[in-house]
DNA sequence: TTCATACTTCGATCATAATCGAATTGTCTT
DNA sequence: AAGACAATTCGATTATGATCGAAGTATGAA
């Protein structure tokens, strides 16, 4: 020691402190998972008012730990890569256990996964797989940070009902891209993907789980998937 | 979402805001070679008094991060385990690179990267190199987050002088992944790693350097990591 | 356009905790 | 024994930063 100053690296300091605050914390581990989540929402995880929300936000952000995306008026908030998720689970490993992670959470957990509404349009396994299955169809085609709608998606989808309300491709954020968390992959959003979903619950080939954003295919829902879209391995 | 509260483990807040302190940081940094270090030397460490560093230190006991022990008027701590050890590194893998101020400072800088005793296992550029050595002979490989060893690789330690111990590769934090913030990329951690770290030094192939958690491979070192391992480039 | 929503900035309040001086306990040395 | 040293406890000070109300900007919807 003696000559040594080992008051190496401030950065450290900052990370840390920058981690060690309940607020944050909280909003950190809603984004363990690798999803994108947007401000309000971020808020709301962390039990806080919009305004410290997006104080801490700025935060992270600066210290290197998010970044963020405008999406609209919205403002998307993720990890800002794999290191920060290692260094929240490190950290986890020396806290003391937690309090009884029940089976039903992890059933949940797991549902969620499947499948689940992304506010107002359809996300997880399911709302991946049929995105995929409408750009394979040529239904709908990727373009920037959004989807085009084909004339014969157009056609098909107002076919099956559900409110294509005119305008075929343009009008911004009509069909958005919005990237799935537990996918990683990019599912149908805008007010397509919500036109779609709303579609599809009407049709009850969808259904709410109870006090979740989770979701059950019907059965009714498997056979539809299959016949009107060619989606098999649905549940 | 709802009846969800993700004000998930208070735990891990509680974890991190103890990391999160410029004096605590000072003083785990100092105990990250694994040595036990008296109460009055942490807190020149930190550059504070003693009365503050050993409120900081009651604090760290409590949290679990240290452990410590009476030696005469002397209370000596440590790290409580590995798992602190990795959290730290891991908070050093996201931390931005520092600032470099004195030629001196790069110096000792840059022989921590060369080589460095991360708890009781090696890191550093030697660690990774070593770790990469013992996966191309297929004496471990990975599985999932830690390596297996293979029964060649067990022949082969044991005939090094390693105490492997019985057990070839399921147990628990046997033979651990750890990342290393200087390469980012894995080293061997885990018992194995700390048994074969442990022999290095007994064969004099790596030398502690003088107050500081860097290694220095010996001459001896030089030859050897060549004869034995394949190894080039070391130095 | 007007209205609602999402987020940010500013300013003030308030609680937490880091810090050290002074005094105390316990241990080692002489 | 006395004196020095190591660590702790207590109390007071102080600075940092988390918080939210109010007001402002930008976007989307009607």
């Amino acid at each position: 020691m003696s000559s040594n100053n080992p008051n190496t690296n401030p950065n450290i300091t900052e990370i840390a402190t920058l981690i060690g605050d309940p607020s944050r914390i909280a909003m950190l581990i809603s984004l363990l998972g690798g999803k994108s989540l947007p401000a309000g929402e971020l808020a709301r995880a962390a039990q806080i008012s919009p305004q410290t929300a997006s104080s801490h936000l700025t935060k992270l952000v600066e210290g290197g730990l998010l970044v963020s995306e405008y999406y609209g008026r919205h403002k998307y908030f993720r990890l800002a890569g794999s290191e920060v998720a290692h260094a929240l689970e490190a950290l986890q490993a020396i806290a003391p256990s937690k309090p009884v992670r029940s089976l039903r959470e992890s059933d949940r957990l797991k549902a969620l996964h499947f499948a689940r509404t992304c506010y107002d349009h359809l996300a997880g396994k399911i709302g991946v797989a049929l995105t995929d299955k409408l750009m394979e169809l040529k239904l709908i085609e990727q373009s920037g940070k959004d989807f085009i709608l084909s004339e014969a998606g157009r056609k098909k989808l107002i076919a099956f009902g559900v409110e294509v309300d005119g305008t075929t491709g343009t009008r911004r954020h009509f069909a958005r891209q919005c990237l799935d968390w537990s996918e990683r992959r990019h599912h149908l959003a805008g007010s397509l993907g919500a036109a779609l979903t709303r579609r599809l619950f009407e049709l009850k080939w969808l259904e709410h789980l109870p006090d979740s954003r989770a979701v059950r295919v019907t059965e009714v829902g498997t056979r539809g998937f299959a016949e009107e879209f060619g989606l098999m391995d649905i549940q």
